[in-house]
DNA sequence: ATTATAATTGCAACTAAGTTGATTTTGGGA
DNA sequence: TCCCAAAATCAACTTAGTTGCAATTATAAT
């Protein structure tokens, strides 16, 4: 998940003005090896300035409506956020049902997942998300 | 989701006794056209019976760690709850953007995509959920 | 039948994650 | 410099679920 976009240039593009805050948010995401929770987000920003969780929470949402960003569902009462960009293609997630980690996998079996889905449901789909669960390496090491 | 299953039996195979609440849970999703929250769940007990929440969330824990239930993640803060038994394999859902709703989607896409991620992941991933969204047929005649 | 024991359910209080509405601050143009 | 809209903040609230403990109910042993 290293930064390869324009942030800047990102947010020029949807009309939208690059505040340093929404510049952090991204920064923090493409500097991320893994989707964030909006806590780690928010920590992550605080480690370099204040900032106020309402804040965090509106530019998160106001990103992902935009599609800027992907919001994940997971077994936790929290998302998690992974940018959107053309260098990160939606791709398959993998939650440890122990530690709760979710880790990104290769994006091949969604997109033709995503092929196979889309000719049935019409245009009414437009996005997918396939979480697989289980027990990672280090939590079964440990039990 | 017509229930098909012997509720009863179910219980006895996993060594938990049958109670009337734990029997009001499958019955109450058993009858369900759809997957529920704990919300729906404990609304349509309590048309009958007199119900604590806590006790509903803790039926719904049990049965999801037995693999009675499945919980799927969804894009709102409750989780859905379905029955797992084998008239009710494993599914993907679709869930409309606009009013949340989520229905169930024939099984067969689902099974094929397993088959090509068990094999990678090996015998660390045992579930897998697949969430399509969008905006269903109603909310996009309304708009 | 009576007591002991364990399982189940209920209650009150709490937490985590996110939301709302109103207010304040900030960054550009006239 | 002053004004305005956009952005950020604050306090208060909501929703979904959790915790610890008490009360009830069921099961077993005498």
């Amino acid at each position: 998940m290293s930064d390869l976009c324009d942030f800047p240039q990102l947010l020029a593009g949807q009309g939208v003005k690059a505040t340093a805050l929404r510049l952090a948010v991204l920064e923090v995401l493409g500097a991320a090896p893994r989707a964030l929770r909006a806590q780690e987000i928010m920590e992550a920003i605080r480690a370099r300035r204040r900032v106020n969780k309402v804040t965090v929470y509106r530019i998160l949402d106001d990103f992902t409506r935009r599609g800027i960003l992907r919001r994940l569902a997971v077994e936790d009462r929290a998302s998690l956020y992974e940018l959107a960009c053309e260098h990160h293609p939606p791709h398959p997630h993998f939650q440890c049902r122990e530690c709760g980690q979710v880790q990104c996998l290769e994006p091949a079996p969604l997109e033709r997942m995503w092929a196979e889905l889309k000719g049935p449901l019409g245009n009414r789909a437009d996005r997918i998300e396939v979480r697989v669960a289980g027990v990672c390496h280090k939590c079964r090491e440990t039990s």
